[in-house]
DNA sequence: GTGTGACTCGGAGTCCGTC
DNA sequence: AGACGGACTCCGAGTCACA
């Protein structure tokens, strides 16, 4: 799993757990909305200080947007 | 806390733990000496990726990086 | 509401060195 | 062994028009 891909996911996941679209993540993060788009598609290759905007914005720890939670991979 | 500075303090501390020197650790991650010392003074802002490939050389997961967890090791 | 290509520009990342 | 600086290349940050 590219790492970044695995951002993409958590990032996407926290945000609509929050009910935010992209745009209010962009702007509560005050980043852009399309960069942010491109976050979660695992096409940007985001700095850890990115990391923690987007985090602080979610209200979840930096570290939490790199786990990979995902418990049950039974297949590749 | 700025979050460099805290990748900088977890990488050091985690390298120390296994005995190595900066040149080792950029030499099991493949990046560069001086870069290795930039990070682990916060003076750099590596990307998930690169964070990634060190989390790898340490035998540890890039999530723990950005932890901030000190285990207050009280000297034993 | 989101994906994408293309753009500028500053910083990520490398290599040389000295202390 | 490690901090730090200068100079370099190239990619990430940040933005836009358009689909």
């Amino acid at each position: 799993m590219d790492i970044r891909r695995q951002v993409g996911l958590n990032v996407q996941r926290i945000r609509r757990s929050r009910g935010w679209s992209q745009e209010e993540l962009a702007f509560e993060s005050g980043l852009h909305r399309t960069y942010i788009s491109g976050i979660e598609r695992g096409a940007r290759n985001p700095t850890v200080t990115v990391l923690k905007e987007l985090a602080d914005a979610l209200g979840v720890s930096a570290a939490s947007l790199l786990e990979l939670e995902q418990p049950i991979q039974s297949r590749s």
